[in-house]
DNA sequence: GACTGATGTCATATTTTCTAACATTTGTTA
DNA sequence: TAACAAATGTTAGAAAATATGACATCAGTC
């Protein structure tokens, strides 16, 4: 499945292409990239390149937008889902060393600090 | 399948991206598009769109192009195959009326009047 | 009623692509 | 060898697509 990845992954699609596949204007696409909601690729002249997975993120954010979640709230999810996904490869890769440890201890205190406490997303895995 | 095929064959990508994924020059991609070995859509600005399937047949001829063979054989291959596929599908749709025989076997005196013999890739289904 | 979030619209600049013409290169043929 | 054709390079000028930034709108919230 790596060579599908990849291929899914590559910047190929120019942002009028992305607009007819989601049926998003510019100004939307250009507005959720502010937010943060997606990274497109540059090419070299500074034109937005986008993948099929940015197709499919997009796609996402419309439908979340129109099921009323706002777009902090879908922000709040793909951070969420960011910080599961390195913590399941962290786990695959190695075992966590003492440095892990102790940095994720810190992050939860800074975190509870913050806010009061800990975030749903944020992975508690057994030490 | 049906799925499948159809993204592959939508027309989603400019000529800049088409150049980076088969490393030939716009030049040399108008070029065979000119000599009919590809027939990429427009949209509605007049630029050249292309598939996943386009790229497939470019990198296809350019491997062609460096085997040896030039475009006139290139066109031949994908006129042959062109029509072994029309033939198949013909072929399942509905059996031969009277009519298609006689075609067919015109076609085929036509061709061996002009060049003296069948070419191989002519399929030639018993009757 | 003021504010904010999400989007529309517009102006201006830059990049990309288009077509058409002429140039170059290489292999073939009279 | 000169001439020719096939494939590609290069250039110019026009049109389309995209970038950014500003201001406008509109709906919902405090």
């Amino acid at each position: 499945m790596k060579e599908k990845e990849l291929r899914r992954s590559l910047a190929v699609l120019p942002i009028g292409t992305v607009m007819k596949l989601t049926d998003l204007t510019a100004r939307q696409i250009r507005y959720y990239e502010a937010q943060q909601l997606i990274q497109p690729e540059r090419n070299e002249g500074n034109r937005r390149m986008y993948s099929l997975n940015d197709i499919d993120r997009l796609l996402e954010i419309r439908d979340y937008l129109a099921e009323g979640v706002n777009i902090a709230g879908i922000k709040a999810i793909y951070e969420q889902q960011a910080s599961a996904a390195q913590a399941k490869q962290e786990n695959q890769e190695h075992p966590l060393t003492d440095d892990d440890v102790r940095r994720i201890m810190q992050d939860e205190f800074l975190r509870q600090g913050r806010l009061g406490q800990t975030r749903p997303g944020i992975q508690q895995r057994p030490l």
